[in-house]
DNA sequence: GTCTATAGATGGATAGAC
DNA sequence: GTCTATCCATCTATAGAC
């Protein structure tokens, strides 16, 4: 199986291309995936955010076919990448990494700063008025993290399944919910 | 104690009005308000938000100073309004109130209607980047809400809020990601 | 590939007639 | 209080120079 790291450059549809030009790219779907977890969809300008990778919409226009386009390859690129590894052995292990995992989630750290945290808490809302294509992008990197998730819980193959979806709901709320809230009201919301 | 619904019309600071210039307000509260959680905050503009209930921008604006305040508005008189009644008396009535009060929230319907459906999912991300004032009504309305949960669940006081914030932060997550996934792939998400 | 410049549409908000 | 009309800023996307 190919890794998430690998993905997020090669896809079958993609057209050859030189070593700046991907740099480029990656600058803008890094800097520009920031200030779309900050400002929203609808907030976030095409200028302003290719000014967030230090060049202008013409050059953004020149590896995004729209502002949807990048949208897309943010969360196929970011969705769920770094938080779950798949590199560890054992059940034991597992867990713990889970639970390390979820303190780092459920913290005031990432409630604070939106733009370097998850995508899920910021962008779902906006995936779910856009088109088809960012839907099925979305969709398929939760199942994968879902997959992840249900291999640590316990129970049946569907209930297991069933818990990892209502830790990714509990995650994706918690924080949607710090972050609304004025300043650290939250303490007794968080882990 | 004031109940909700009197208290979505009259506040301390609100100048006396008509009837009718009450209902026309209310419409535009109900009406934009169903606009703005469809949409968002970002995706709805004023024009089309006085239009949702019959009337020009210039009406509303007769309402309200701007679009924020609309937001704060709703918010105010909105979120979680319906779905927790107080008249109920003992524990296991409550309890059976909010398993049926759950499964209405955490349907397909639910989420397949986001206009008529609750505010938290859809406008809590709108909220984190709004002003303090919004932010303040936020919190007034969700601690209201975290309040009443924590009457029916088990527990140390503070155990009982904590998990009162668990079931919210569960409600919100679940329906946000439901309407983000396309179709019916939730089936395993919601209950 | 990236820039500047701009087209064309829409955004929030105000002014003045009624 | 509500309308029409409008100002001005910003938006998405494109065109053409380099």
């Amino acid at each position: 199986m190919i890794s998430t790291s690998t993905i997020v450059f090669v896809r079958s549809n993609m057209k050859q291309m030189s070593q700046k030009t991907l740099k480029t790219r990656t600058a803008i779907l890094e800097a520009a995936g920031k200030k779309l977890k900050k400002d929203g969809f609808d907030g976030a300008g095409v200028d302003g955010l290719a000014a967030a990778a230090g060049v202008t919409s013409g050059a953004f226009y020149a590896h995004f076919s729209n502002k949807e386009d990048l949208l897309k390859e943010v969360i196929d690129a970011y969705l769920g990448a770094p938080y779950v590894r798949r590199d560890i052995e054992g059940q034991e292990a597992k867990e713990k990494q889970l639970k390390e995992f979820l303190k780092t989630y459920l913290s005031l750290d990432h409630c604070s700063s939106p733009e370097e945290g998850c995508v899920m808490p910021t962008l779902s809302a906006d995936v779910s008025r856009a088109s088809m294509g960012v839907r099925k992008v979305y969709q398929e990197r939760m199942l994968n993290l879902v997959e992840k998730i249900s291999m640590v819980v316990h129970g049946s193959p569907a209930k297991k399944r069933k818990q990892a979806w209502s830790v990714l709901a509990m995650m994706i709320g918690a924080v949607t919910i710090g972050r609304a809230l004025p300043e650290s009201a939250d303490s007794e919301l968080l882990m």
